[in-house]
DNA sequence: AGCTTTTATTTACGCGCGTCAAAATTATAT
DNA sequence: ATATAATTTTGACGCGCGTAAATAAAAGCT
């Protein structure tokens, strides 16, 4: 690599002994120049070590290829993980992703929506907060933006929509708790933030039902992002006060499981399948950590992969497709039942 | 606001009554105007709702107002959360952050620093992966663009290193463990991939040495960042086979120890101070997770507030001198003692 | 060899804004 | 009121690249 004075294109063209035109064409689409052509502008490059400044780049492109990743709260290791892939995909792809987190608060979705704007991403993938959303904004947002939805569904906005079916979560989850025992009660926060927890509570309800068992909601309090604090604050209460109406719980996800398990080790209440456990409990998304509480939690696994893979193929046909999809995509994966210690 | 049919700043000056290089200053610093010019500007701004094109302002600006954060593992809840205040900081500051996460790999941690010099960005704050760095690319890396490490210190690389003093961490554990109970032994990966936990290891046994105890260090096989899996198949190996020379164990960091405390359920036993227990452990980190675990984790928690506050400052700091300080700084700051449950 | 198709070159313009110098205006101080 | 300093305006150029149309060259085919 020698050094590298190249300032632009020209220089780099001249070196290359290719009009910049071309040299051009290569940096949008290296296909999309003849082979032999290709292979010298590949060879240049090893040589000089140019890049097209990005900024001149994109200011006049049609399309850039920029890609915004937007996830409601980062501090998750779900979202960091299912970003993770997802990024790895786009890259793969010749795409230049951009990460951005809500960090659970509405204005920051806001912000970066018009962040996102103004970066004129050829196409973006959206978990939104959910019930803290500012829909109307998505809505728009979407309008102007290729936008495909993940995780959280808005019906109706953006262009598709993947996740995961909250109705296979909690079929597994619950068919398994009560056909090993006894019979499960939903362990939830009373104003879910995330609407899957609404579908989840449904999916219960609808379950216990064709099972001919009776249903117990379990509420609690608590706002924010802070599951596993309020699900240790909510557990704490339920369980002093005696509210629990069975001994088998299923908690809506696993966040709220780690704290209801961090409750029982302050009462010294043992949970798990073993002689001595006096409560089972379940739960759903196969957080990173779950396998590492104390027990094991029993989940429902989300399909990362295939929820990662299906969004960002989605994305890539919206934006070949130019924008626009014929219909709205809604597209869900089955869970997987994983069964550890603690049910 | 109105329709937004301004298609530049040209149209948005003549809106405003004011001449475009004006409002070009105002973007670049809004107090660089006339109070009452920027006044005018703002209330048009409102009505209009104008955003200048971000690629044509970029292209030519001596500085950027752009600012790269790259983490080594965004997976981790830890740079999770530091990366969220970071980023506050520097939105609040005016600039706009970019997130980068190297995600344990060299490649992206290299792909990721060719990335940024193309952002062409006023400052990165950059926490390396460690062991895993290319040295000699971060620290030409560093020639070119202001850069403040933070968490992971690469001695001479930067201009400045803020991050977490490591003998402060491990003497606090050390001390407190050794005077409430049995001698601590030192639980680490043989190969750590961040140059803290060399750190930790030495300023145990230093530790050791003052207090005049025997040190033993109990180190365990495994690769990656993966550390709850290392940690648990580790102190799996350990606990079966007897090696651990002590009753009292302090993990080089927290997720090593999260790891243990699910080694230890798996084999019945019992962690904390109460009488039935076995083993007492400690940690380092805080991890947002530590509270949680059962036991909950007794740790020394990192001044996450203070470390980002210094770093963001330290870089504005080194914007503000042109990009070079006079020395290269060195900040640490003291570990909290965090008792739990678990010892 | 002659034809067609594909690909590259030439030439030229424009994007939206940064920036500069000189002139004009406005605010502040005396 | 006048001088001085601070700010804004005017007018103009350039940044690095996208893109378009006309032309030339190369490749593929019969």
């Amino acid at each position: 690599m020698s050094q590298n004075n190249i300032r632009n294109m020209d220089e780099f063209a001249a070196l290359c002994g290719i009009s910049r035109p071309t040299i051009s064409k290569y940096f949008f689409d290296p296909n999309s120049v003849r082979p032999s052509t290709r292979d010298r502008i590949e060879a240049a490059l090893k040589e000089y070590d140019y890049r097209p400044n990005i900024y001149a780049m994109n200011q006049n492109r049609r399309l850039t290829k920029n890609i915004g990743i937007v996830v409601p709260y980062l501090a998750d290791p779900f979202f960091a993980e299912i970003a993770r892939v997802i990024e790895r995909r786009c890259i793969d792809a010749g795409f230049t992703p951009t990460l951005f987190s809500s960090h659970g608060d509405q204005n920051q979705e806001i912000a970066i929506l018009d962040t996102l704007r103004s970066l004129r991403p050829a196409g973006v993938l959206l978990a939104p907060l959910g019930r803290a959303s500012d829909k109307a904004q998505i809505e728009e947002f979407c309008r102007d933006v290729p936008t495909i939805l993940f995780d959280s569904n808005i019906e109706g906005v953006g262009a598709a929509f993947v996740g995961s079916d909250n109705f296979s979560f909690v079929s597994q989850t619950v068919e398994y708790l009560s056909r090993t025992g006894n019979v499960p009660c939903f362990f939830e926060m009373r104003d879910p933030a995330n609407p899957n927890a609404n579908k989840r509570r449904h999916a219960y309800l609808e379950m216990m039902r064709r099972l001919n068992l009776e249903p117990h909601l379990v509420k609690i309090d608590g706002a924010g992002w802070g599951f596993e604090e309020i699900g240790r604050l909510g557990a704490l209460k339920v369980l002093k006060e005696g509210l629990l109406p069975t001994d088998t719980v299923l908690c809506s996800n696993d966040r709220l499981a780690i704290g209801f398990l961090s409750a029982c080790h302050e009462l010294g209440i043992r949970v798990g399948r073993d002689e001595d456990c006096t409560i089972r409990l379940a739960s759903h998304d196969d957080h990173p950590y779950s396998r590492f509480t104390c027990p094991s939690l029993t989940t429902a696994a989300h399909d990362y992969e295939a929820v990662s893979d299906h969004a960002v193929e989605t994305l890539f046909r919206l934006i070949d497709a130019g924008g626009a999809l014929e219909t709205r995509e809604e597209t869900l994966f089955a869970a997987r039942l994983i069964m550890r210690g603690s049910a």
